[in-house]
DNA sequence: TCGTATTGTTATCAGTGATAACTAACATTA
DNA sequence: TAATGTTAGTTATCACTGATAACAATACGA
């Protein structure tokens, strides 16, 4: 708020590192985003970034953490779209949504998602908050459903042991989450599987010459299959 | 074979330089993996790595394609341990030891199903033969559990569409595969479900504090709910 | 206006992938 | 056996990269 003028300048900055960043790993890949070559394409010369960002794997820190904001945006907005009491089709919503960030920025998926950046893993402690809202979407819509009874959870009951929810009981906790324990099961499923379909199609693994349409009807059957599964009114 | 002794001795050193590859990628991370440093560690000099690969890439590739086989190996082992007739422990099978080979490799894990190298995807007409390996497991596993009438299919064939099943036909063609198509997408629906919680487990999308027999236990859950759906005996 | 913090510069180091030009060893054939 | 071509290695070099130290210029607040 108060800022002054030069902490304005300096976000602008950051920002504007952080963009020409994003279009160069959009063009060259993700893990061939050069300091140097930033710097170039910005007038400047490349110490001057480490004014910015302490080191390469900082930057990169920071644009997986925007990463993790972005999809869970993306998410949410997908979320918002239905209306508070159409369950089912908030979760088909956030679960295309997933997919449809995914290949719209399949760079930024992979910076998350996959492993871009040579030996070296975002520390948790920062990516962990924005790597928690895209889980609490999925858990939320799923809550939601339960609480006004229109959801059939006797299956995921069934599976989920106590002692299992022993062993998970941490990561809820963690995670602040009060509701029902065994609906977190359910969401990390369900995360699973969206997660493995898209992650297959975004690195290629599906059939190389496969069109958008095809897997998008595979996953858009499978979606449906999930809904089908809780009975979701 | 009738190899000479040039040939073999060529052989023994593609063998080395991968093998000291692999060791370099499980110490320092899939995409530290330089060409100098592994000429150095076999006392030679770096441009005579380049008689054997061409590039850095090439050697890329060389090492999915061998963990490829690697998976394909291991999920074919865990098949045969279970007798033909028992579908379920069959499928159980395959599916943990996919996670246990990702687990105890996850270097190589990440090569195949993350993006280490350098704006760089592998040419897939090398690699495809060895990935299709693996799917074609799990693809045996239910034939066989249907063609013994062991597996309630209903609910695969209501959701698979016959305009669905025309879409994805000229992929099942491609692999030779010539049973029920509605168990191809069976196939890929339970892959991309085992295959998602193994890459959120390795790559660190899960709590990060969380014990593997805590991850171990949702997995083994998931599976269980896999097999109970599909009613196999 | 002066002093200080900030932001930029140049120079330099160590390490990387890659290629050209050359040499020594090997294998095949006349 | 001697000549010849192939293969596997070398040294030297280029164009990059990330990173740091030492220094200069700018902008800001007292």
């Amino acid at each position: 708020m108060a800022s002054t003028r030069r902490e304005r300048i300096r976000a602008a900055t950051i920002t504007e590192i952080k963009k020409i960043a994003r279009q160069h790993m959009a063009e060259k890949g993700a893990a061939a985003l050069s300091l140097r070559a930033i710097a170039r394409e910005m007038g400047m010369t490349s110490p001057a970034l480490y004014r910015y960002f302490a080191n390469r794997d900082a930057l990169g820190t920071a644009l997986i953490v925007d990463a993790y904001n972005a999809l869970a945006d993306a998410l949410e907005a997908a979320r918002e779209a239905c209306t508070q009491d159409d369950h089912a089709g908030r979760l088909a919503a956030i679960a295309h949504a997933y997919r449809d960030w995914a290949l719209a920025s399949p760079q930024e998926y992979a910076l998350i998602f996959g492993t871009p950046i040579p030996a070296y893993e975002a520390p948790p402690d920062v990516t962990s908050p924005a790597a928690a809202r895209g889980m609490m979407v999925f858990l939320g819509v799923l809550d939601a459903a339960q609480q006004s009874g229109k959801a059939d959870l006797s299956d995921v009951h069934a599976a989920f042991s106590p002692a299992l929810q022993g062993q998970v009981q941490p990561w809820i906790d963690k995670l602040n989450f009060s509701g029902d324990p065994a609906l977190f099961y359910l969401a990390l499923s369900n995360w699973g599987m969206i997660h493995g379909l898209v992650s297959l199609e975004i690195f290629g693994h599906l059939d190389p010459n496969m069109a958008k349409e095809t897997s998008g009807a595979l996953f858009r059957t499978e979606v449906e299959t999930l809904a089908k599964r809780l009975k979701l009114k």
